[in-house]
Parts: C-alpha cells; structure tokens; sequence
DNA sequence: ATGTGGGCAAACAGCCGACAA
DNA sequence: TTGTCGGCTGTTTGCCCACAT
C-alpha cells in the first residue's frame, strides 16, 4: 500500500504484446533491432551519447576511467521488449545483456551469427500532416492511393460511400473513424473522430500518421513527430551526471561479474548530420542548407556486423563510402562521402575504440563544416570504382524553423516512399521552391534531370 | 547546430530567480531548505528511495557495496536552485554538495549551524478544486475569505463590482483571470480566463491552486495536484538499476575525492503511511482508511538537525513521540506513536545508518498493520509525561479512487488551514459519510465531540 | 489529386441568478 | 458561505462543397 497510485509504467510493456509491426513503422526505416538471443555489441560511449542528447546535458565533472570496463562489451542479448512511452507515443526498446566471459568471447568470433530484425510493414502509409488536417475546421484528407491500399474497401453502392474505421494505436488504445468518400472531385476523407485523435496525441502540422494494415485485417496507427523530441525533461530525477556514472558502473559491473544488465535504446534520438550547400540559380547564389538524420546510435549491434565491419572490411584514408540516411520524409536515401581520418573520438577515456573512429567528408558539404565522425559499420565503402563527387541531391530541406511548425509548399507522395522535394534558401527568397517542387513519379531522385538542372 | 530543438531546460532554471515563496507554497508546509553554505547531511539510501519512487521499479540486481560511501556524508551545500517541471509544474530543488575532508568531518560536529529555510507566505490561499471549478460550464468560486486576504480589494460603487487580476506562475507566466463580485448571494468569482489556465494545467477536480500576494503587491498562483505524480516515466534513457549505481557512485566518487556532486530533491515524494481504523457506527462495522503523507524523504537535511537528534536526544523502545504529517489539505497535523523498535533498516548494506532506524507503532493504527520506520530527527520524543492512546484522530480520508478523480461531499476552508473530514468506507456504504461530513468552525480537530462519539 | 476556405447547423463554452446544503 | 444547476447567448466545431493548384 505504500505505492498508493504509482502503478503507471506503461501496460503493454508488462503483457510484452506490443505490436512489432507498428513499432517499426514509427521507429524509421533505418531502425532495426538485434534478434532475441543473438550476440551482439554494446558501446558504453555510444550509450553515453544517447543519455546526453536525452538530458540535454553535457557531463561536466571529472568521471573516473572504470578499468573493468572496454569500450565495447560483446554481450548475449537475453530480451527485448518494445515499448512507446505513454505520454508521448515515442518508441523505444528495453534490452537485457549479459557480457560474455573470456571464453566465451574467444569464441563468439567463430561464427557469424547474423540476426537483426526489421519488420517493416508492407501494407501501410505514412503522410505528414498539413494545417488543414489538423485543425478543427474539418477532417484527414487520405491520399487516394493510400487508402486503396490500406483501409477496406468501401461499398460504392451506397451514396457517398462511408464506414466506420477502427484503429489500435501502441498502447493499444482503440480509435473510431469515419471514412467517407465525397467532395467535388471525389476524395477519401477521414472526419467523425479526427480531431478527438488529433488533440489526444497533440499533433501539429509537420507530424505524420501511419496506418497499417496486416494480414489479420487489422487496423493500427502510429504516429511520428516532426524531429522534435517532447520528453526531453527527466529532470528531477537524477542529474545527468549520474546518469553517466550510473550507466557506467551498471555495464562495468555486469562485465566483471557476467551478469546481465539492463538497457533502454531509443531509436529516435538521432545523429544529425548538417550539410550545407552552394549553388548558383537564376544568377542569384543560393545557400541550401540540408539537415539530415543518420543512422541513429546504434550503441548495440549485432556481433556479425561488427566483425565484418571491424576485420574484414579494409578502409582507408581517402576511401570513398556511402551511408545511408533517413530524410525528413522518413525514406532512405544514400549519400557518398571520403574518408579523411582515423582516429579515437575520446583517446583519454576510451583509447582504442571503433565507435566513431572514422572521420568523413562529405561529397555535399562544404569545406567549412566540422567533419562528423561515423563508425565503420555505418559506412559501405566503395572499393569497386572510384567516384568523383556526385551531382548535388535531391532530398532537400532546410532547418526546421524554431518556432511554429508551420509548412508551405510540401509535397509527399502517399506511400512513405516520398518523392524529392527540395526547399531553397537565399537572395531570393523562396522563389525557388517553385521552380524545384516537383513530383518524381517514375523518376529515380538520383536522376531526376530538372533538378540536376536547377542545381548547376 | 547538433543539439538543434533541444534547448527545453527549464528557463527559469537558468536565471535562477524562481519565486520562491510559490515554490514553498507548493512543495507544502513540511518542507524546509538547508541554507546555501549551511552543513548538511546526505543520505545516500534515502536518495535512493527517492529513485525508487519516482522511477517506480525496485532494484532488481546485487549492487555491490561502496566501500567508500559511508551511510550519510556530511557536505558542504555550496548552491541549490529551486525547479517547476515544464510540464507539470511539480516542484523539486537541485542542490550541488560537496563532502566534507574527514579534518573538516571533525569540526564539524562544534558548531551548530541551523539554517533551515522554510518561507512559508503569509498572505496566501489555497483550494482544492470543486468538479464546479474545473467544469468547462463555469468560473471559479472564490472562498470569501480568501478572495478579501489575497485579491486587491474591488471597488464596490461599480456595479457589479469586478477587475482583471495578473497572476504569475513558477514559470514566470502571465495568467489575467476576471474577478467579479455577484450573484444570490453575492459571492466572489473569476471567470474570464480561468478556463484557459484549467485546461492549460491540466486541472481535475481534487488538485489544488495556490494564490498569493506578496509585499510588492504582486499576484502569484501554483497548483498542487491530488497525490498523482504526473511524470513517474523517465522510461527510455535509464534503467533504474543503473540510476541506483549512478547515484552511489556520483556520491562515492565526489566522497573519495572531497568534489562536488549535484542532486534533484523532490519534496513531492512522500512517504506514504496508511492507518486503519475499525469503529462501530449505526450498528454496523465501519472501516475508516486513512492515508496521510508523512514528511517528505527529505535524504539532505541540516547537519544542526542531524546532531541533534543523533546525539542530544535518548530515544528507546516504548518511549512515546509525536510527529508532523501534511493532510490530504495541505495543513500539518501531530500524530501520536509509540517506538517499537530501533535496527538497521538494511543491516547488509547500509549497517549502522540512521536512515528510518526507528521502528514505530502509531496510537491509531490497527495491530495488523506492518510497521512503518521513521529516522530520529523526524520525531518528537515525548519525555514529559506518558499519554494512552489518544482519541481517534478527524483528518480522515479513504485512498484515492483508482479511476477517476472525482470528488463528492468535500469540504474544505478557505485559507488551507482546512477543517476535519471523514470518508468512510464500509457496509453501510457511503451513507456514513453524511453524517460524519461537517465544519468543524472553531472546534479543535482532537476535540470535536461527535466524530469522536461516532468512531467509539 | 489534394490543400484551403466559405457556408451552415449543431454542439459547446461560458456568464447569469436560483436554490439548496 | 459556496457547490451545482437550468436558462440563455456567443463562439467553436465540424460536415458539406467550391475552387485553386
């Protein structure tokens, strides 16, 4: 009785029926998870990262070096489980490892056992909100071909044709719909029920649903935010550092004791990545900046990956590579770049270790920016050709503006597989997004001539 | 630009010039602050609890021992902000301590410095909150009392008498709210604008809002909410295990090398304590529950308080106590126990801690109940004269329902010194509760007549 | 194909005193 | 003294289409 009224943590994290399907919808194409019982690699630095982009909060006392701990863990991963935090619908994964002893680790470089999982959903769609979706003056407007695809079929017989949608949610939560399909020309709109979806989840322009259907016939929907993470206030609970010493000493220990250890891996907290371009349009110089989200940190991966990463892959200074990104439209793209350097990130506290050793150039980013530094089995290099820099790309976006998320002059396709879209900044203002907004349909991004055209 | 949307750190945090009477008005009338530059004492276990309770999981792995980290480390408390959590406004205070070289340890024990600063306002109200209040058909009601105590006064020879009032909250924001004096019978009210603060903080009927003028003519305005700790889900960046090694190794860290090391106290975790009642009532059994929250785990506490309930007092079992407890309402009341017992709370990890080493009896609970622990500088040992169990005490209350938080029956005064109230809960249903519910005007709680007559 | 806005009806918010506890 | 309610407006919500892109 003394935990009167603390029974709060998240319900479906106890049954563990979280569906699998929905959380990688939210979570992002690059998003895939270690198999249950596989062996992976945990980066106490990697984790590091993740709890200052969560506290927002650099660790600003001298935390000691823990000797027990190297700076990369080879662990048995013992469970999973998928979680979306209750508040704000925003994914994330509870892993339970347990550091393999010395023998063990001998051994674990024998056989590859590959094992990540990513069930992306086939049937689904994922379409960013405008301001008419969310606000109270009407209802959804469902992209014709996304709802062909993923809500039942309608009975045109009837005049106009409508039925009710039901839709689970992460935490199970059920969500009433009406789809009808009316308007002057004819559309697929969602109404009855919207705006009691839209106010509980706090959605603004900018944000995305997805919907999708499984083999069941059943209906779910999710939702991702428009790259601003809502928590971000642990606060008075423990100061971030710690946190730091306490994610230390938790891995530190379990690695001197072979006992398993407990750790939270939120996919959304990504590395950003900024690239800043110049080009020459209308013969006005524009300035394009681009921000774009990397893998996110991956602190654990699979052991394969790493091994292959690691010792058989040869890289080099000056070895070109791709990596891929994920846009603001939450598809995938691939970008090239060089390698410039490699190096430890940190060769006092963690001399010798691969996470972010490598140090890239990108073939977009101008001279002046920071090299960022990624990790080996990040990056696929490119041994087979060697490339001079490739035309400038397509998937453009300029900064999120810091106040209102209000958007202007967007254009996504229906699928989630969202087609360039390319926002200019510069002496003239936003004239160029006219000349650049276009839909690709059919056309690969990579060479799409217009704006190619428009770039050079 | 790597840390772009991420700047959501409490701003008043950073200038540090939170109102501090609101907050004390907030975290209640239990909770005093050591002063800045004031000896302290920290205990490592009671910070524990507090992780325990406001990440609601229990440690679940063998934490190895801290060979350095004494049970409680006398500090040096060398700064303390007061904080609102954005989000839910629930207060808590970030101290950096630093422990003391063990030649500092020593003299220590000399002077008594007390410095303990409680600015309890004096002109101020606070109201629990009617379904009338937070329904969205209606205004506020102001009590009489309070509305001449804290409102600038109205000028009656306008018809109806009314004015805009400006409150500020602990985020320094501006709330207008219109008060008008009308009605049959004229009472006083705020309309305009109380909606909009309601759905703004989330308000249900149950939670409380504080109103106080100060000496500058300043309005200010605080909520407290109905013993449901919003937040309660860090989830997603640290597991609890690793904030418990966080926080034992932050400390031993900072104790072995003499540095400093900051902590989040929040004053709104209470430690729980329930006692039940059996009484006789209409010939039919009646169970009374009765949850109070005790002092706060207040786990830093001034060294003068320390030394003088470890060292200046002589406690031993069957001695009688009084102690402080905050009412459902907000308002202090004593009860009465009896020591049963004085051990280790944790005799492997934490031996010879003074943290909750008293095991007490109260003179109101049932024999069936576990007993709780209390730490000696919570308690007022009563050495004068001995007392037989006092009379069954009025500040009743059954727990809060599970569901939802409404309220029925309630009554409360005006100025948060609140009179008595019984709920009970029993066969006869909640037929008990008319005839128990009453205003205890001018008649000290410990000695209305009829309530005591109805529970003998 | 789909975002926005005007027209319109129904629902809700919100101010008032009456009444009762 | 103050909590709740019925009565009564003014505002908002939300469904419909037209129109523009």
């Amino acid at each position: 009785l003394s935990s009167v009224g603390f029974n709060q943590q998240s319900p479906e994290g106890e049954k563990g029926c979280l569906n699998s399907e929905l959380w990688h919808a939210c979570a992002g194409p690059l998003v895939s998870l270690p198999a249950v019982g596989s062996r992976v690699v945990y980066f106490p630095q990697g984790h590091s990262e993740q709890v200052v982009a969560s506290t927002n909060r650099e660790v600003d006392c001298q935390i000691p070096n823990y000797p027990s701990l190297p700076p990369q863990l080879i662990c048995q991963l013992h469970n999973l489980t998928m979680h979306a935090d209750v508040e704000t619908d925003e994914v994330y994964a509870q892993m339970t490892l347990q550091p393999l002893n010395p023998q063990e680790q001998k051994e674990a470089f024998l056989p590859a056992d590959l094992g990540a999982t990513s069930k992306q959903p086939t049937n689904y769609f994922c379409k960013t909100l405008t301001a008419s979706d969310t606000s109270t003056h009407g209802g959804f407007s469902v992209p014709r071909r996304a709802a062909e695809k993923v809500f039942p079929p309608l009975d045109f017989s009837q005049q106009p044709p409508a039925q009710e949608l039901i839709a689970r949610d992460l935490h199970d939560n059920e969500w009433k719909f009406r789809h009808i399909f009316r308007g002057q020309p004819k559309r697929h709109l969602l109404t009855t029920g919207w705006s009691v979806f839209v106010s509980a989840k706090r959605l603004v322009a900018g944000d995305s649903v997805i919907f999708i259907w499984n083999e069941k016939n059943q209906l779910f929907l999710g939702i991702r935010r428009a790259s601003r993470p809502q928590t971000v206030m642990p606060s008075s609970v423990l100061s971030s550092d710690s946190m730091h010493f306490g994610l230390l000493a938790a891995a530190a220990h379990a690695a001197s004791t072979n006992s398993r250890f407990n750790i939270f891996y939120n996919p959304r907290y990504f590395t950003l990545h900024c690239f800043i371009f110049v080009s020459c349009e209308c013969l006005l110089t524009q300035f394009i900046y681009l921000v774009l989200r990397a893998c996110p940190s991956e602190f654990v991966i699979p052991l394969a990956k790493y091994v292959k990463a690691v010792y058989h892959t040869r890289v080099s200074v000056g070895m070109r590579f791709r990596m891929l990104f994920e846009t603001e439209e939450s598809s995938v793209r691939r970008y090239m770049g060089t390698i410039t350097g490699i190096s430890d990130l940190d060769s006092v506290r963690w001399p010798n270790s691969h996470w972010r050793s490598v140090k890239v150039g990108w073939d977009e980013s101008t001279a002046g920016e920071r090299q960022p530094r990624v990790s080996l089995w990040e990056i696929e290099p490119l041994t087979t050709f060697p490339m001079y820099p490739s035309p400038f790309p397509l998937r453009l976006k300029r900064p999120w503006p810091p106040g209102l998320p209000s958007f202007n002059g967007m254009k996504d396709n229906d699928l989630g597989m969202n087609y360039p879209l390319a926002l200019l900044r510069g002496d003239s203002g936003d004239r160029g997004i006219q000349s650049l907004n276009f839909q690709g349909i059919g056309v690969s991004p990579l060479m799409h001539p217009r704006l190619e055209a428009s770039m050079l």
